[in-house]
DNA sequence: ATGAAAGCGCTAACAA
DNA sequence: TTGTTAGCGCTTTCAT
C-alpha cells in the first residue's frame, strides 16, 4: 500500500471532503449517485488505493486474520487441508495467510508472525509447550494432530486409537490376520515413535501379532514407504496388511508389493493414512484413514470461533478418522 | 489485532514513556536492558500484543504484501509453486498471502483482495483484460501462464512451442513418429483449444501427422486423464507417443496405457507438463515438461520487483519449459 | 446529502 | 538513555 496519493488528494481534486470519499470508495450511504460517480472517476484517474493499514485501524470491526502453518506444501495432504479451510474462512469472513515450516525453526517463525495474527493454526513439532507459547507472544494457538497440555493452548487431535480399532476389525472381517505398521522418522531427528504407531500397537497387540518397520524418511516421501515395505516385506514375509503413516508412503508401499509381484488386496492389503483424493488415482485406489475433510474442516472453525472468542479456557476436539474404503484393502 | 489494552497501557503500568514501550518490544536501541527487561515483563504480564494496523501504519517501510491466486491447492500443482513462492519472498521480507479461485468468480475475487495487497499473482482465466485491471483497482497484476497485452499487465508465460520443439525432437530421436496430444476442456465452459495444444500442433505439424483428443475434464482430473486416454487409444491406435496438458493427466493416462496392456514406454511413451515431484512416484515415473522450478520462481520474483518499483512499464518473462526425463519416455 | 472534529494505536524525529 | 511532539491515512461520531 505504496500509496503516494491519499483519501485527502482526491477530496481536493472532487472538491468534497474526506468523509465523502470514504463513502464512495467504500458503496456507504447518505451520498448521492452524481458525487459518487464524480469522486471515483477522480479516484480512477489519479490511481487512488486507499492504504488497509489506515483502514483496519480506523475501523472498529476488524478482519480477523488467521495463520495456518504446515510442514510443507509440497505435501498434498497441506493441498487438500489449506483448500478446505480457506473455502470455510470464506464463509466466515475470516483472512487466512498460510506459512510453511520449511525453511524456518518453527518457534522463530511463529514468532515473527504472530504478531500480525489473530489466531494461529499450526502443525507444529515442537514438543516443549511454554516454548510455543511464548513465541506466540499472546495470539491464541490451535495445535493440531497433537493434544495440548497447557490450559492456554486449544487443539484438535485424532482419536487413532478408536480409528483404528474400526480399522482393524475391519479388516479381520475381510480375512486380514498378520499386520505391519510402516512408520514415518524424519531424518536429522531422534526416531520416537509416532503417536499413530503407538495407537495401531495398543490396539493390534490385542488380537495378533504383527510388525512394524520405521522408515528412514518423513511422511511425504513416497520413496521413503517403498524402501520401508521392502524392508518390511523382507523381515516379515507373513505379513498380509500394512497400515502406512500416510497416503504417500502407502503409495509407495503400493509400488513395492508390484515390483516384489504381489498383488493388492489379493496377496497383501495395503492401507494409508489421510484420505487423500490423491488415493483415487493410484492402481489399485487406495484405502486410507481420512484424516483431512469436512469433520476436520469443522473441528478447526469451531476451535478457531472459541479462540476468538477470547474464552479464557482454550478448546479441544477430537476427531475419529473416518475409513474411506477403496480397492487396495 | 483485537488487542483491548494498547501501548499506552504498558507505558503507564511500566513507568515509562509510549516510545520507551516501542523500543523495548521492536528490540530497538537506545533503551537499557534493565527497562527493557521491565516493560517486557509487564507487557508480558498483561498480555499487550501491539496492533499491528498502527504500527504499519506508522511505519515508513512496510512490508509488501503479495497475493497470489490459484486455481485449487488441491492440485499439487499449485502447491509446488506455493512452496517456492513461499521460499522465494521470505528471502525478500515479502508477505504472502494466498487465494484459490474455487469458491469465488476471479474478478470478484480480485476486487475483494487487491485493496489489501501490493501485488497480485495469478492464475487468472478471465480473457478481458480491461476487467482484470477494473477489478485489480490500480493493484498491479502479474498474469502467469499467458502473455499480457495491455501495458498495464505484467506477465509471465511459457514458450511452450520451443519447448515442444525440442521435446519432439529428441522424442523422435528416441523412435517416436506418431504423436498424440490430450487437451484439458474445463466444464461448464466453451472448449477452446488450449494454448498448449496449439504449440504442440504447431510444432508437429511440422514433421508428421498426429491426433488430438480434448478431455472433458479439468486440467487436475486424474480420471479424466484417463477417459481421455482409452478415446485416444480407440480412435489413434497408432499412436506411439502422448503428450498430456498436465502431469495430473498424464498419470491418468499411465493408468489407463496400463489397463489397455500397453508397455511404457516401449509400447507408448507418456509425457507430462508440469514437472512435478509426483512424478517421481508414479511407475513408471513421469517424463514431464517442467513447468514449476527455479526458473519459473526467479521470474516471478523479478517481475514482483518490478511492479513494487512502481515501474510505468509492465515487466514480461518468458520461460522455456525444460524436459525433466525420467523413465516414461 | 455533506462536512468538521476527533480519534484509532503506533513509530519517527527531535529534544532533553 | 529517556521523553515529547507530530503525525501516518483513514473512519467514525456528530453536526449541519
Amino acid at each position: 500500500m505504496n500509496s503516494r496519493i491519499t483519501i485527502d488528494d482526491i477530496a481536493a481534486a472532487a472538491g468534497v471532503s474526506r468523509q465523502t470519499v470514504t463513502r464512495a470508495m467504500n458503496g456507504m450511504p447518505r451520498i448521492s449517485e452524481s458525487t459518487r460517480a464524480r469522486v471515483l472517476e477522480v479516484s480512477e484517474r489519479l490511481g487512488y488505493r486507499p492504504n488497509r493499514f489506515a483502514a483496519n485501524l480506523a475501523r472498529t470491526a476488524q478482519v480477523k486474520s488467521i495463520g495456518l502453518v504446515v510442514d510443507s506444501f509440497r505435501n498434498p495432504y497441506y493441498g487438500e487441508l489449506t483448500a478446505d479451510l480457506l473455502e470455510a474462512a470464506r464463509e466466515h469472513g475470516w483472512h487466512v495467510s498460510l506459512w510453511s515450516r520449511e525453511q524456518e525453526p518453527v518457534l522463530e517463525l511463529l514468532a515473527r508472525i504472530a504478531p500480525e495474527l489473530d489466531v494461529v493454526i499450526g502443525y507444529i513439532d515442537e514438543p516443549d509447550e511454554s516454548k510455543i507459547l511464548t513465541a506466540a507472544r499472546g495470539t491464541p494457538v490451535i495445535l493440531v494432530s497433537r493434544t495440548a497440555i497447557s490450559p492456554s493452548l486449544n487443539s484438535v487431535d485424532f482419536d487413532f486409537q478408536t480409528g483404528f480399532r474400526r480399522l482393524v476389525n475391519e479388516l479381520r472381517a475381510r480375512g486380514s490376520r498378520q499386520f505391519g505398521f510402516l512408520d514415518s522418522h524424519d531424518a536429522g531427528t531422534i526416531y520416537a515413535p509416532s503417536s499413530r504407531r503407538l495407537a495401531y500397537e495398543a490396539v493390534v497387540d490385542e488380537c495378533s501379532a504383527h510388525a512394524v518397520v520405521v522408515c528412514d524418511a518423513p511422511a511425504r516421501a513416497l520413496d521413503g514407504g517403498e524402501r520401508g515395505m521392502f524392508a518390511l516385506l523382507d523381515a516379515f514375509p507373513h505379513v498380509d496388511t500394512v497400515l502406512a503413516f500416510s497416503d504417500l508412503m502407502a503409495i509407495g508401499a503400493l509400488r513395492a508389493a508390484r515390483t516384489r509381484g504381489l498383488a493388492v488386496p489379493a496377496d497383501i492389503r495395503i492401507v494409508g493414512i489421510d484420505g487423500l483424493g490423491l488415493g483415487t488415482v493410484t492402481s489399485p485406489t487406495l484405502t486410507s484413514l481420512a484424516l483431512v475433510g469436512r469433520e476436520l474442516t469443522d473441528a478447526l472453525v469451531a476451535v478457531v470461533e472459541g479462540a476468538l472468542a477470547q474464552s479464557a479456557t482454550a478448546t479441544h476436539r477430537l476427531i475419529v478418522p473416518d475409513i474411506c474404503w477403496r480397492e487396495s484393502a
